[in-house]
DNA sequence: CCTACATCCTCTAGCGACTAGAGGTGCAAG
DNA sequence: CTTGCACCTCTAGTCGCTAGAGGATGTAGG
């Protein structure tokens, strides 16, 4: 039994020392044992769980998400209805946020595009911003 | 000249009334005529910046990207050179967003495909999250 | 053994862009 | 004149970290 410091935690999950440090403050993340000068040392199950964490953050699902996940993951006997729930809920709110980006990025090209590298005053950019009414009005 | 309470002026540019005191606090509107009893009265042009501010932000212009292009809105007879490589950027941004998101979906779909409605042990969700090595590793 | 230096510790404060709430004043209708 | 909403200021909270101060510990070389 290797004793991992925080900084190699740190290194083989991918989660910076102060983020690893903020997990455990909110709970995600057990205490771990100390060492007799007061150091963090984690064990292997505490890697997976941080990668575990990470992966999902890079997916975007909030923490309160992820908390709900790994209480699932901690007790896999019960039906996994609640984390599919969960990623179906992120998926729409993917497809959704995809699909308003779209409509942004073609706002914006015509933006771009209009813009005849003159004055101001003849900008499509501050123009297009300006008059609300020439865009879609797709407000939630 | 009738007078424009805040109430009005949320209501007409859709900006929160909290918000256009805070867009105030930060400068990027201007402190308005005081009624006397000390309530602000605003002016059609603060209906427009409103308009305008809440936009952009919409587009998801940062806050200080919109104080740029306010500055250029307010002196227009200087190259739009500036609006457009801030629209440039942004668009940039929003496209590599999209890239990232469309990946994010494929991802969740599977996820989601995969799970059997069965118990957690045997679920795709938690088992995508927990092994990193499952899926594209592109970290910026 | 001593020194240098990296890494660790705790704690507090800051980021962006608001939002919520407390506690008080102004104003228009009935 | 009172009711009740809209307004005022101010502070603190949100989320998910990140940065910095100021000090302790651990390790490698001399």
């Amino acid at each position: 039994m290797k004793k991992i410091t925080i900084g190699e935690a740190s290194r083989k999950s991918g989660v910076k020392v102060p983020t690893i440090r903020y997990y455990e403050s909110i709970g995600l993340l057990a205490e771990p044992n100390r060492s007799e000068g007061n150091q963090r040392s984690y064990e292997p199950a505490d890697l997976r769980r941080l990668a575990f964490i990470r992966h999902a953050r890079e997916l975007g699902f909030e923490v309160e998400a992820i908390r709900a996940l790994l209480t699932l993951q901690d007790d896999p006997h019960q039906s996994c209805a609640s984390a599919d729930a969960i990623a179906k809920t992120r998926l729409i709110e993917v497809e959704q946020r995809i699909r308003s980006l779209m409509a942004l990025k073609a706002e914006l090209e015509l933006m771009v595009e209009g813009c005849g590298h003159g004055r101001v005053d003849q900008c499509r950019v501050i123009e297009v911003l300006a008059d609300h009414g020439q865009c879609s009005h797709s407000h939630h």
